[in-house]
DNA sequence: CTGAAAGCGCTTACAG
DNA sequence: CTGAAAGCGCTTACAG
């Protein structure tokens, strides 16, 4: 493309410029690039051919005003850099590359302005749907001001869908099946032998950290087992909130033989504190986690936990939002953990 | 917003409903939504209540293309779940969100013909920026194409800058000093007593891995030590690609002193497969890596390497490619890395 | 300071 | 099948 052959003075070749090349109208030169309509063969050809030559690129930002359809999803997580995220980020990526969509991506820190904020953004942007991936909130405010936007949102034609429970969202979800999963983990490790258990947790407010704490602890009642108040150790919900919950859970006294991180991103900081402090896993202390995020295969020792088919769980959630619903009734697909016994759990060392 | 407050038929609530609503012309509403000229207070007034009532949310397809600006960055990755790329992504985020910018985010996996389409897509978008993170090839032809594809872009205004070295790309450029960290890395090693060296690297087209293998194959070189071809393990860069690099190691025969993988990724490959085969590290082989990612510190041992500042290296690419140049010459900003060390390297056993 | 109008680059009924 | 024209929702010279 040299700078003669496209209208002077704008940067950018257009339509026009490969309708006139080819000598067609511009609808036609519109009909043949998006292929909706039949169009004489030799035209056809031109218009490839014009645009071809002239290096065309449609402008998005005028098929979305004409044809108002957006190729966007915006993606909203809590931090692109933890790694539970980032797997999920995985099978999202590939699939809304597989449908051709663009991905805008938006990171929250949790902060509930900049989540409206990103709705508002999108909402500009006429993102075709809008992905919340990570807990919701037990919380009527936040959950009062996100539904609002979000029905406006959707409203005006906009698709969503979540991974994780989001109590009021009216919206299509991914449900990792967090309850079942902390149970079933819960009764492996009873089975293992242990009767003393600690929970690490982030806070309770989040849906997430609710539902794991409670499927652990329900299971343990099951089996006659107590989780005192104080073995509840809430901190952030975070590799370093792992580490302080770890700490406080070492100078409280004496240990428990398991420890329940509710994630693994907070067992690893609960592993390193563990070790900073010569304590020994799973010798003096076993720990589990939850999600299988990829590293935890290749901490010292390896961890138990309950594994996530995270990367499926992204392209699923993208297939909700690109998929025309058959109803009018949210979509839910449960995905369900499943225990993995790894080597940073054992039996209790002075059992019985 | 009710239905009857917005022009029937219409999805989304223009200006023009604003206007109407508040008594003013589109042309005013438009003025004192974007603050460019002065409004009289009492009609500005009026606007921002209608605009406020109505909520409305300009349509950002329409203000691109009347105004031919874009408020989204289009950022390209070879995968969004490498923790390597998730830590520079951090710094992206947050400097875009400083800035008011979309992220429109684009995993390539290496594939060149993915890279050419979705800068194509960025082009349509009338993406401001492109930001490519990672390294760059040593390919003629991946260089031929890349280049057209984004001088292209370019010519018409677009923006583009790089994490890491690219031969040949006309563009900004943050440069992490890879040969100076791995030569420096190299003289620390020997400093510890290591005479004997193996590298386990990715691809050597990657810029990345050519700079970092050469730095420390020449700092050694200096030394008086020599580093033989064999010792050189060729292997994906990802984890499976350091553990498979590391496997073929052991099987070679008599194990080196020290082993240097080109990035903390591989890395974690090559520990977890000296684990799987009963190395002990560091007390029969020494390991470093390179990037610091934040992972490394809670392995066991936790690995010393050359830290890289990634989170900062996404805020100035984000910065480089959002400033206006002020000379037409590229800027390249140098990032030093330091060698850190931590307990998966010590001083060889039989020395002497 | 304010408004009528042109124009951004497309798509898509509507006639032919 | 093809083309002239209206319209998508804004911004911004251009007059007043």
């Amino acid at each position: 493309m040299t700078e003669d052959e496209r209208t002077p003075g704008r940067p950018h070749v257009t339509l026009q410029d490969v309708a006139r090349r080819a000598g067609v109208s511009l609808a036609t030169a519109s009909r043949v690039l998006n292929g909706t309509t039949q169009v004489r063969a030799d035209l056809r050809e031109r218009v490839l051919a014009a645009s071809g030559e002239l290096a065309y690129t449609p402008n998005a930002h005028a098929q979305a005003l004409a044809g108002s359809s957006s190729m966007a999803i915006g993606v909203i997580c809590h931090d692109v850099s933890d790694p539970y995220f980032a797997s999920i980020a995985r099978g999202v990526m590939r699939t809304a590359a597989e449908h051709g969509l663009m991905v805008m991506l938006a990171s929250t820190f949790r902060d509930p302005a900049r989540e409206i904020e990103y709705i508002a953004m999108l909402r500009a942007q006429r993102a075709r749907a809008i992905l919340l991936i990570g807990s919701g909130f037990e919380d009527r405010d936040w959950e009062r001001s996100m539904g609002a936007e979000l029905e406006h949102y959707q409203r005006a034609g906009g698709r969503v869908a979540v991974v994780s429970r989001h109590r009021t969202l009216k919206a299509d979800a991914v449900l990792p099946q967090n309850r079942e999963g902390a149970a079933e983990l819960a009764r492996t490790l009873v089975g293992l032998g242990h009767r003393d258990f600690a929970v690490l947790t982030g806070p309770r407010l989040l849906t997430t950290v609710a539902d794991r704490l409670g499927g652990f602890a329900d299971a343990l009642a099951e089996a006659g087992i107590e989780l005192p108040e104080d073995r509840v150790i809430e901190a952030g919900f975070t590799r370093d909130g792992g580490y302080a919950a770890a700490e406080r859970l070492l100078n409280g006294g004496d240990l428990p033989t398991c420890v329940f991180a509710v994630t693994d991103v907070m067992a690893i900081g609960a592993l390193a504190a563990f070790r900073d402090h010569g304590v020994d896993v799973p010798g003096q202390v076993s720990l589990a986690g939850f999600d299988d995020i990829p590293i935890v295969r290749d901490l010292t020792p390896p961890l138990t936990t309950v594994a996530l088919p995270l990367d499926l769980m992204g392209e699923r959630v993208m297939e909700l939002a690109v998929r025309e619903p058959a109803s009018r009734r949210s979509r839910v697909e449960r995905i369900k953990g499943e225990v993995v016994l790894r080597s940073s759990t054992a039996a209790p060392r002075q059992r019985r």
